[in-house]
DNA sequence: AATTCGGGGTC
DNA sequence: GACCCAGAATT
């Protein structure tokens, strides 16, 4: 082990033999840490990434099932992955996931990559978990640095560097690879990763029970819960969807979400966004309302709408939902996509749309 | 350097 | 409500 300039490699040393001993006594069994496999490793990693275990667990199973090997995921329809990734958020996941299995395919001979730069080309692959996969399948000596690290170490050396800062992240970065252990870098990155999500927790951790706490300055200090120090602060903007649920028979229509914006790729309704809430009567006279119905034909507004609201990270969507009936489908634009309604569970779409389908199928039940 | 991208659990 | 979660890509 090399000497650094923030800790001394005695220090360094202590440390990590004190989280990978905790790890051994205390981990969780997760079936992604049974496994070598590159592949699988790279699915648990990437369903993961903002994501607490218990909410990714059922989509690890999925995927491995569905996509055994890294081809099969390759040939799949970009629809097909993200109705499986359908629920859990961030579906540029999902896509890059997919993108980087043809990635592999065409460029690494269907072979997953050992080398820490080729893992980190890839799509949707950044510097935690381009560590995590070259720790975890080819113990490759890179510090993993991850909410739990940034927790961890924040109160360990009682450093107020703001977490969400190019300075903060670099600091943090190169206190982490001085503290790896060079011989057991996978374990060792399980192990203080483990320790920030079970015993270093966010909210009151129980220190009284640490390991550390003889060593750790915010607990000699008192001021455990100061760190990590964080500026950013996400505004939330407030958004207004209009949603058509236009019905012929037992015959809907679908929209693909396509260009950059939330939910790209996935299905819904037809929609109208506007830059406030309207009444129905206000919405019917907006172009996009009009054009969409131009053809004229024999429609019936349903004027007792569902409205939703869908609490994001950083968005509020204020949607109301309509429902239209029509006698003749040439009177809608063609760019929607006609569909019978039992064929909906084909369709990735959004847990917004997802819930009002849910209140929809409640209400036939008395209609 | 700041913003965007989801959804759910917790206190 | 506010915070956080095995972050990455884009602007």
């Amino acid at each position: 082990m090399k000497t650094g300039d923030l800790i001394i490699d005695r220090e360094a040393f202590f440390i990590s033999h004190i989280l990978i001993r905790w790890y051994d006594q205390n981990k969780r069994d997760l079936p992604w840490r049974e496994t070598k496999d590159p592949y699988f490793i790279w699915l648990s990693e990437v369903i993961l990434q903002q994501t607490r275990v218990a909410q990714g667990y059922d989509y690890y199973t999925r995927f491995t099932e569905s996509f055994p090997t890294v081809a099969s995921l390759a040939e799949a329809h970009e629809d097909e992955v993200l109705k499986l990734w359908q629920g859990l958020g961030y579906y540029s996941r999902a896509r890059n996931l997919h993108a980087a299995a043809k990635m592999i395919v065409s460029d690494f001979d269907g072979v997953f990559p050992s080398i820490y730069k080729d893992i980190l080309s890839l799509k949707g692959i950044g510097e935690y978990t381009a560590a995590a996969i070259g720790s975890f399948a080819f113990e490759l000596p890179h510090a993993v640095v991850d909410g739990n690290v940034f927790r961890v170490l924040s109160r360990l050396f009682g450093i107020a560097t703001p977490i969400d800062t190019t300075q903060g992240k670099k600091l943090f970065t190169d206190l982490a690879n001085e503290l790896l252990d060079q011989k057991h870098p996978g374990e060792h990155n399980q192990a203080i990763m483990e320790f920030g999500a079970l015993q270093c927790v966010p909210v009151s951790p129980n220190c009284s029970i640490c390991p550390l706490s003889d060593i750790c300055l915010a607990y000699s200090q008192n001021k455990v819960t100061a760190y990590p120090v964080k500026q950013g602060k996400t505004k939330v903007k407030e958004r207004y969807f209009n949603y058509l649920d236009i019905r012929i028979g037992s015959f809907m229509f679908l929209n693909k979400r396509t260009g950059n914006d939330i939910w790209k790729n996935l299905y819904e309704l037809p929609l109208i966004e506007t830059e406030e809430k309207l009444t129905l009567d206000q919405l019917q006279e907006t172009e996009a309302f009009l054009q969409i119905f131009e053809k004229g034909g024999n429609i019936s507004i349903h004027p007792m709408g569902i409205t939703l609201k869908h609490v994001l990270s950083h968005r509020i969507i204020y949607a109301n939902f309509y429902t239209v009936t029509i006698t003749e489908d040439a009177a809608i634009q063609e760019r929607f996509l006609k569909i019978d309604q039992a064929d909906l569970f084909n369709f990735a779409i959004s847990r917004l749309v997802d819930r009002y389908l849910e209140r929809r199928s409640e209400g036939d039940l008395f209609a």
